[in-house]
DNA sequence: TCATGATTGTTACTTTATAACATAGCTCTC
DNA sequence: GAGAGCTATGTTATAAAGTAACAATCATGA
């Protein structure tokens, strides 16, 4: 967002995809997977995970549900005394630049990216009922928007690709 | 937004596309026909177009691109000398809810709806050169998203597909 | 060690959005 | 035409999201 740092792409990981899906991550693996994976990801493309950094990431990944600015620096702030908005929405950028985090455009809020693969062709699943946030590979969705974007003679940058409505849990 | 209001769906309009790609809109027919084409949606809805939320459409159709809070507020304050925050979002809720304008999620911004018979089954292509969106259909792509949501017990209430890249005209 | 760049601290501000209550205007009925 | 009820606007205040600029600190390699 800042515009200024070197964008990097991180390689594949070993997250493989959604597997925990409780609102609270009680007893489930998922976030100390991302948080491992996330490490891994920064030492392979020499940027620093500096504690800030975790932190952030943390907070995120104890729901599926996207994390709004303002609740994010409520609850970091217990952890760095010192956090103001700056501090949060530097760490997002760069938790976006490596392709760690979603910003979840339709909510200004964000969530830990699940990608299988990292492949970031990814659909967004809003339910409205639980406020959790799926996200899913669109290979075959992607096919069509190419065939739209061809017939406009139009040229993508990055897309936003979210759906709200009501999920199979809350069906 | 509010949610009070009985939710209108109008009826078909005489629109019949972005004809007008102008971003000034100098000697272009399109705005009043937006604007002619709103009043008679709201007369057939028994809603009422008033000035405010006239002028307020007037400024979004402009130009083709999108128009954010500040902006609009800025500009319906020579015409509206009282206009706050309040009396821009209660218009722009207005016309979300006629379906007279749209929402860029992507941009926190709005535009006209200029939807071929109104099927709002668009996908916003939003240039970063020139800032122009451009509302197309999409329902190839629309039989795409269905597929993947029955594969994922996902109930749609409403969606947003937005691309950002290079326009044909930019490129 | 010291120069360099990256990261964080700090302050101030802008932009986006909503809540709550008061006032004014329209419409329908009596 | 008066008044009731509803809709729309005026007004004030505040929350939430996001950015800019500069200072201080930390990390790292020459
Ligand atoms: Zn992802
Ligand atoms: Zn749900
Ligand atoms: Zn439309
Ligand atoms: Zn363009």
């Amino acid at each position: 967002m800042t515009g200024g740092g070197l964008r990097v792409m991180p390689p594949k990981a070993e997250m493989t995809g959604s597997e925990c899906v409780s609102p609270t991550h009680v007893h489930c693996g998922c976030r100390e997977k991302a948080i491992h994976s996330a490490e891994q990801v920064c030492n392979q493309c020499g940027v620093r995970f500096t504690p800030i950094r975790r932190e952030v990431l943390k907070i995120i990944w104890e729901s599926h549900r996207a994390v709004k600015a303002h609740d994010l620096l409520d609850r970091i702030k217990p952890k760095v005394g010192t956090a103001k908005p700056a501090t949060d929405y530097r760490a997002l950028d760069f938790l976006l630049e490596q392709g760690l985090i979603h910003r979840v455009e339709s909510l200004n809020a964000f969530i830990g990216c699940s990608c299988s693969e990292r492949q970031h062709e990814q659909l967004l699943l809003i339910c409205i009922r639980c406020h959790e946030v799926e996200e899913r590979p669109c290979e075959r969705l992607m096919e069509a928007i190419a065939k739209e974007l061809e017939q406009a003679s139009f040229t993508m940058q990055r897309k936003a690709i979210e759906i709200h409505g009501i999920c199979g849990r809350c069906a």
